[in-house]
RNA sequence: GGGAGCAUAGCUCAGUUGGGAGAGCAUCUGCCUUACAAGCAGAGGGUCACAGGUUCGAGCCCUGUUGUUCCCACCA
């Protein structure tokens, strides 16, 4: 980088590659990017969604950063102190289920090693992959606060986790009991009802006849899992149902079990359903369970922890679920009690890691009491102290939060924060303590166990926001940035994680933890299909950089989204904003090309074309503020695409070029200041999109004062609102975009330049007296005259009307008279057309009493101008006429 | 079964309290005009899914219909 403005050379293509990491590391070494307490100062504060260890940048984390970035950046620029804390999830579940294909190809599994040995080996995967994406955050250009990086397992948050599992077990809203869970037999754990998700699968109901055991008719049950039948204790029917109103009461023979089980009415069964009559198996489905508890019946689990079946299955003992299955469906048959066998499509429950089928079993595990957690954080975003944006999405929060079951916390594996829970193995007494307890509370025995499992890895992350900030330790940090600002993070996550938050941070700091959530939808391919690993449809977004620059990444993920909806990628879009920014690049090169020293604004030298940048630029720094501070990114990125394409370098500078060359150096003056000061303000706009290559511009400005990274957001300077200029200027531009027009319907050769008369309707006088240099430069004309209503020229011309002037061009021979008159008479039918729906509207009452006063009068006013046109037509098809 | 989103130009999508429909890409025409061919100038292209309603006025608000995507529930 050359420190002498002017002299260094800028390539003609904006070449991303070098510039990136250099001034990345410049960022940060000079610590712009670490936050700053500031007593007295509200501080912008973003908690990072923590990435998996295991995890690899894909879009989706790429628009999560962008979407978090653009807003610190903003605030940064603005002055705020500000805070982005990254940090990376241990992800219990997804990283346990990685290790253990690790240690497959090694020819190990869980059980040959030790639980230390396996804990050693994920420690080192940590080390190893733990750091991958936050090296591939920084080449997205993420501006966070790297000195403040947290892991969910480092040891404040694991003293995080132990205090608010101690408190809530205190308080009584942790418990240790015996409840149908979700159990994954391939990952060998429980999981939550969050964890499960289900999936449509085809099956089969089995319809299964169970004799009266008083030699009676019995009844017929139907089911989905006939293994099951092994555990049944009961056939429940509803009361109301007249088919079986005899049997309650009455004992029914489970076949191949040879078993008596009663018939018991209970209201949950739906009489349409099936064959009405349900077979009850406690410890295999959850209604059944709660019919068991209605009931008194005995529950039996059948099956092992790897889906085998278990002792109680007798002779079926250590044959898997679904071999069973078919054994006992055989033999049910066989046996003549197989009444019929359906097709049945349903869903079905699958582990969220590896789409097993869950099986529904009663298992001893952890779990947190949520109604009254869920109370208040329900209460908190009616309230509005935590907003959703968009809004629809607290609807989704509160269903779930309305509806919400006890959370299933244990999970029986390794890599996690263990439960800080120990048991006594002389009285068996549970402690739960803080630290490890070195007795027994109770009896004062000493051979304590500590609890195998771990906690659900939600559990630690739903503290991320106060855990990080040094919880529970009161820190300077927590007391400053808690609660934080802004929560961003995609819909697919609100029930695991935004929610747990949410509960978590009101019932141990007090407060929700965020203003705002910020939810954004899913990156999708090209065809709108969700990106993932199996359809290897996903897109790196490293090698995009690589090929088209960080920038060009982020300004095609941050255009045109709109909060909460998909986004589709293509590299289409991200060719579409590389070619800006090199749009940017070429701007800035033609700029510093021109200028050696910063010139200062002389305000009274101000041309039109200077003071319709000026207010256009006022107007754009308003807009873009306000979609930065209400979260349209969106919206903000396309306002400063739109300026600085379509005003600033499409008008603007070509209008300044003329400027540019001449003996007078005081106008030169000004133009290259109105230049630096627009392109310094467009550079600001927009640095939180396109960080690299607007720092890397502004680094070159003549004394560019610090980097634009920092205190640089671009004041509002009311002097520069012309209201007046903007409207001449349009004038003006419009009788430019007419000319070009007609010369192309009349093939005018481009190089061919010709005279133009311009005739001004009232009112646009001035800016036509003007007009000259610029058409000139702008419209291929060589010379302009000013001309008045009812010239009739002696040479053959095409014309022209637009709203500031009519407009002649000499055109020779190349004028057909009687084609101008039809292709005016045309011009004239379009405009009477108009001007009669103007009037029709302006003759309503309807619309004069009842519409804004300004809108009516802007509709005079604009029918006025219509009429100005029209009679110029009709003046000059009738002189056409006349020639002719 | 309950709920939500989406439906606007050939494609991808914007469209802020209701006041005469926009962009990018694609298409067509003409240009290497001294920042930029990753560019410049011009053009074509839309019954804003459908049907009602409210209103002086509806892409926008209300009701219904259709199509589509998703979330929740889980009837064995």
């Amino acid at each position: 980088m050359s420190e002498s403005a002017g002299s260094f050379e800028m390539d003609k293509v904006y070449n991303p590659r070098e510039i990136e990491d250099r001034l990345y590391r410049m960022w940060e070494e000079s610590g712009a990017f670490v936050a700053r307490r500031v007593p007295g100062k509200k501080p912008y504060t973003i908690v990072m969604p923590p990435p998996n260890i295991t995890g690899q940048l894909h879009m989706g984390h790429a628009l999560d950063c962008l979407l978090q970035d653009a807003p610190i950046r903003y605030h940064r620029m603005k002055g705020d102190p500000t805070l982005w804390l990254p940090g990376t999830d241990h992800a219990s579940i997804a990283t346990e289920v990685k290790i253990v294909e690790q240690m497959k190809t090694e020819g190990l599994t869980k059980e040959m090693v030790s639980r230390e040995e396996f804990l050693r080996r994920a420690w080192r995967w940590k080390e190893e992959y733990g750091g991958r994406i936050n090296r591939q955050q920084r080449r997205l250009g993420a501006s966070c606060d790297w000195t403040r990086e947290r892991f969910t397992m480092d040891e404040g948050c694991n003293e995080a986790v132990r205090e608010v599992f101690v408190n809530l077990y205190e308080k009584g809203l942790i418990y240790r009991g015996s409840r149908i869970i979700n159990w994954c037999p391939v990952c060998r754990t429980a999981l939550s009802d969050a964890e499960v998700e289900y999936e449509e699968q085809h099956s089969h109901l089995w319809h299964i006849h169970y004799p009266g055991a008083d030699g009676g008719a019995g009844v017929t049950v139907a089911t989905t899992r006939p293994e099951t039948m092994l555990g049944d204790t009961a056939v429940a029917v509803n009361p109301e149902d007249e088919r079986y109103r005899d049997l309650i009461g009455k004992k029914v023979i489970l076949p191949i079990v040879n078993k008596e089980i009663p018939v018991v009415a209970d209201a949950y069964v739906d009489m349409a359903f099936g064959t009405g009559a349900v077979k009850i198996t406690p410890a295999h489905d959850p209604n059944d369970f709660e019919v068991a508890m209605r009931h008194n019946l005995e529950i039996i689990r059948v099956t092992n922890d790897d889906g085998t079946m278990n002792q109680h299955a007798g002779r079926f003992e250590g044959i898997h679920e679904y071999e069973c299955r078919k054994l006992i469906a055989a033999e049910l048959e066989a046996q003549g009690y197989l009444v019929k066998v359906e097709d049945y499509t349903h869903n079905v429950g699958t582990c969220y890691r590896c789409h097993t089928t869950v099986d529904p079993v009663t298992s001893l595990q952890w779990f947190v009491k949520m109604e009254p957690l869920a109370k208040p954080a329900i209460e908190a975003v009616k309230s509005g102290q935590t907003k959703f944006v968009p809004d629809r999405f607290s609807k989704i929060y509160f269903n779930w939060m309305e509806n919400i079951r006890d959370w299933c916390i244990s999970r029986q594996l390794w890599w996690g924060h263990r439960i800080p829970a120990w048991y006594c193995d002389e009285c068996g007494e549970i402690i739960v303590s803080r630290e490890a307890p070195d007795k027994c509370t109770k009896c004062g025995g000493t051979r304590l166990r500590q609890d195998e499992d771990v906690l659900d890895t939600w559990f630690s992350s739903g503290l991320w926001p106060f855990s990080t900030l040094g919880w529970p330790r009161l820190t300077e940090d927590l007391a400053y940035f808690y609660p934080t600002s802004m929560l961003v993070t995609g819909y697919d996550i609100i029930f695991f994680w935004v929610a747990r938050m949410i509960f978590s941070g009101i019932a141990q700091m007090g407060q929700t933890p965020f203003d705002t959530v910020l939810i954004h939808g899913l990156v999708r391919d090209a065809q709108g299909r969700k990106m993932s690993k199996s359809l290897g449809n996903g897109v790196d977004p490293l090698e995009i950089i690589d090929a088209y620059g960080a920038d060009a990444l982020r300004f095609s993920l941050a255009m045109g989204i709109s909060p909460g909806n998909d986004t589709r990628f293509s590299t289409e879009k991200v060719e579409a904003a590389r070619n800006f920014a090199n749009k940017v690049w070429n701007a800035s090169r033609f700029v510093l090309m021109n200028l050696q020293t910063r010139e200062t604004i002389d305000p009274e030298a101000l041309t039109l074309p200077d003071r319709w940048i000026l207010s256009r630029l006022e107007k754009a720094i308003a807009e873009v503020s306000a979609h930065m501070e209400d979260g349209d990114f969106g919206l903000s990125a396309t306002k400063i695409y739109e300026f600085t394409w379509s005003e600033f370098c499409d008008w603007y500078i070509k209008m300044a070029k003329g400027r540019l060359t001449g003996e007078d150096e005081a106008p030169k003056r000004n133009v290259r200041a109105v230049l630096c000061h627009v392109l310094e303000s467009l550079l600001k706009l927009l640095h939180p999109f396109m960080p690299y290559l607007t720092e890397e511009v502004y680094q070159h400005l003549p004394d560019a004062q610090g980097m634009l990274i920092t205190d640089s957001w671009p004041a509002q300077t009311p002097a520069y609102a012309f209201a007046d200029e903007e409207r001449q200027m349009e004038g003006l531009m419009d009788v430019i975009r007419t000319i070009r027009n007609l010369r192309a319907e009349m093939k005018v050769q481009p190089g061919k330049r010709t005279r133009v008369t311009l005739i001004p309707e009232t009112g646009w006088e001035d800016a036509m007296a003007v007009a000259e240099p610029y058409l000139q430069r702008l419209a291929g004309v060589s010379a302009v005259t000013i001309g008045q209503k009812g010239d009739t020229g002696a040479e053959k011309t095409v014309s022209a009307v637009c709203a500031s002037a009519e407009i002649r061009i000499p055109l020779g021979e190349l004028v057909d008279i009687d084609k101008e008159i039809a292709r005016l008479t045309r011009e004239h039918g379009n405009l009477a057309a108009e001007i009669e729906r103007a009037e029709a509207r302006l003759s309503n009452p309807g619309f004069t009493g009842k519409a804004p006063a300004a809108l009516v009068e802007q509709e005079r006013q604009k029918m006025a101008v219509n009429q100005g046109m029209l009679a110029s037509l009709a003046q000059r098809i009738a002189e056409l006429r006349a020639d002719a």
